[in-house]
DNA sequence: ATCCCTATGTATAACAA
DNA sequence: TTTGTTATACATAGGGA
């Protein structure tokens, strides 16, 4: 897009770099941010800037206080529907904790920069299964749906939802000075 | 882009939905892939599609191998010119922890779904010290430039490497189960 | 999901400020 | 660096397999 094919190789100028970089950023964030709400999705994006200036990007929480509102505003009777699917959607989870289905991931291959394929057993969840009983008790609060407006659910999920976001900005620390180092 | 301009909302029909994901992943990873090459920078992204298979993408690894794969075809003058520079980032690396200017991050506001800006003081990078003093032993290393063929410094590097890569492992996971739990 | 197709909406290269 | 303009290259909506 633009007057000219853009050749596919490192741009030299520093400065057209950085314009460019800036231009791109935009871009790639807008479609993000529209990806996320066209299909309802979670992503998460780091960049590092050619001047080293990261950007964190990430939609993690908005599923999280979307459905908060729409919860609040639904009949006793819808949550403990929700609440039904809740608990089987927990119990999936133990289970899948228990199958060998490997969870698939792409990613770019290191050296030739195209997208190539890994996969984590589930077998290594399973050591992480303190984690996973920590969440489940976190679940329990959700198990009094109709008392999903106590104030002490609320702080529960909050505090979910800040380690979650404390857990990202300690990846971009670790990041931003790895890619310093790495000159 | 396509014959109707799109409503910018959420895709109420699952299986439109899916198929919009994948299209727009695709092109979004292509992006993603396009502006890492051209200005030369990492980026890592990860989506979680709507039937909660997660992808993974980062470009990472891509400049270290560059850079390992361009400095041992470099000349001994410009490794020692390398080395200089690299002990010059590292002071600098020093320094900057000492220092109270902001770390600058853009992110998506939780509800509004919008840009906005947050900071990380540099003193809360103080508590990171221990981790800075074993990245400046990893770059020990570094300093007998000449010697770098090594294979022990290779082995130190590809460790240092592979903790990175499955630092971004362990957050998916987390991401995932996440993703399970919040429905 | 994925692939093809083509009409159209978008992102952006080059340039100027 | 960021902003604006215009001409173009690209990405993708809709639809069918």
């Amino acid at each position: 897009m633009g007057r000219k094919k853009l050749d596919l190789k490192q741009i030299e100028c520093p400065k057209e770099r950085g314009s460019k970089y800036s231009k791109r950023k935009k871009g790639i964030l807008k479609k993000a941010e529209e990806l996320a709400l066209l299909c309802d999705i979670n992503i998460m994006m780091i960049l590092i800037s050619p001047t080293e200036k990261p950007t964190l990007f990430h939609t993690r929480t908005r599923s999280l206080s979307q459905i908060l509102k729409e919860f609040l505003s639904t009949s006793i009777q819808e949550r403990e529907e929700r609440r039904a699917y809740t608990t089987k959607v927990l119990e999936k989870l133990v289970e899948t904790n228990d199958a060998e289905d490997p969870i698939v991931i792409d990613y770019l291959s290191p050296d030739r920069g195209e997208v190539i394929q890994d996969d984590i057993k589930v077998t290594e969840l399973r050591e992480n299964r303190k984690l996973l009983d920590e969440k489940t008790s976190i679940l329990e609060g959700w198990k009094n749906v109709a008392e999903v407006n106590d104030l002490g659910q609320l702080n529960i999920m909050e505090n979910y939802l800040a380690s979650s976001i404390s857990h990202i900005k300690n990846i971009l620390k670790v990041i931003q000075e790895e890619q310093q180092i790495m000159i």
